[in-house]
DNA sequence: AAAACGGGGTA
DNA sequence: TACCCAGTTTT
């Protein structure tokens, strides 16, 4: 029996009922291919049924702006998927008549859409004999077949391409691509796979030399660098002030705070005296108090955050926000900006002294 | 070639 | 903690 049959025979029986799965419209794939880049199902599920439901139809996704993506996006991270989701509609929408491309070339051209994106849609859509590499498809090949070469070194990417576009069962990409994935996801776990019952045990290249625990081999990743970030809260007459995450950097486009980033944790007293935008407010001591004591811990795959929010009540809105970089708002409607979980959750716990 | 880019689940 | 998740883009 060859490798391609015996995944499909286990996925036939073992897959899970997904909403996707039900259809073949490349919008559709698209959509929930680009949710699941880096995350699990579980997480992803229920954004893709919202999303679903707001955009039933890339012409939907397209004429909403791309605030309401973000909002709709919250919680997800990696939000470059949802602004290149939003771009990528537009696109296709108003440029290719509503029709995504039928092949893995052309849909690589597509914003947000890489190697296995398209290899994703081209096959599960169209059936194209391309195979998809993503987390599980490194670790069902490299220990089935015993690769020890790094997955995430320029060697190994080429190395498991190769390996995938051989093994593939090239007359049913579309079923193949997703048992591969499915078997690596359920059966063939990182920690504690199902050996015992696994239907490679016999060829598999790491069960027999006992290197499960080894494989896949990854390269370390960079050293998570600490921040501390200072949010000023306005409170003013039902009023406070927010500002939208320009540049290239974490959380673009979503709304935060006005934000004083400082080099260690400060105290009020530091941070009054040594900030020169607060210099500029002159807002007297009596009127700001923190809100959370230490600092609040928001770790990233890249960062990790020390968070101080900064409470400033004031008779009336400092002309000093009164500029184009901020925005003040009714203390209310800030649940209608699309804001970092960070932010979120600070927002349930505070009523803005109501 | 390496770093940037989120948030949550698992052991 | 440390690692991983239906990866892509930028530096």
């Amino acid at each position: 029996m060859k490798f391609y049959n015996l995944l499909i025979d286990w996925y036939l029986s073992n897959q899970r009922d997904l909403p996707w799965r039900k259809t073949k419209q490349p919008y559709h794939i698209w959509l929930s291919e680009i949710m699941l880049q880096q995350t699990r199902v579980a997480q992803g599920l229920p954004y893709y049924l919202r999303f679903v439901e707001e955009f039933p139809s890339v012409f939907d996704l397209a004429e909403a702006s791309e605030e309401k993506v973000l909002k709709l996006w919250q919680g997800l991270g990696y939000y470059s998927r949802a602004r290149n989701l939003h771009f990528t509609a537009k696109y296709v929408a108003n440029e290719l008549n509503g029709k995504f491309p039928h092949t893995y070339k052309e849909l690589k051209k597509l914003k947000g859409v890489g190697d296995y994106t398209a290899s994703a849609i081209a096959s599960i859509c169209f059936n194209e004999p391309v195979a998809v590499v993503d987390g599980n498809v490194y670790r069902v090949l490299s220990r089935v077949f015993g690769v020890d070469t790094p997955i995430n070194s320029t060697e190994g990417i080429k190395e498991f391409k190769n390996l995938a576009e051989e093994k593939l069962d090239k007359e049913n990409a579309s079923v193949y691509n997703q048992a591969i994935m499915e078997f690596g996801a359920l059966h063939c776990k990182p920690k504690n796979p199902y050996c015992i019952t696994c239907p490679f045990q016999a060829e598999c290249v790491a069960f027999q030399q006992g290197k499960i625990e080894e494989l896949p081999i990854k390269l370390k990743k960079t050293k998570v660098k600490t921040k501390h970030f200072n949010y000023l809260v306005v409170v003013s007459e039902g009023k406070t002030v927010i500002q939208q995450r320009r540049g290239n950097g974490i959380w673009k486009n979503l709304y935060q705070f006005p934000l004083i980033e400082t080099e260690k944790e400060v105290s009020k007293t530091q941070f009054l005296k040594e900030e020169n935008f607060l210099q500029l407010l002159s807002v007297p001591a009596e009127k700001v108090n923190l809100f959370n004591k230490k600092p609040i811990k928001h770790v990233l795959s890249h960062r990790k955050l020390m968070v101080k929010f900064w409470v400033m009540d004031l008779p009336e809105i400092s002309s000093a926000f009164k500029t184009k970089e901020f925005e003040v708002i009714q203390q209310e409607n800030i649940r209608l900006y699309p804001v970092p979980v960070l932010i979120e959750k600070f927002i349930e716990q505070f009523y803005f002294n109501k």
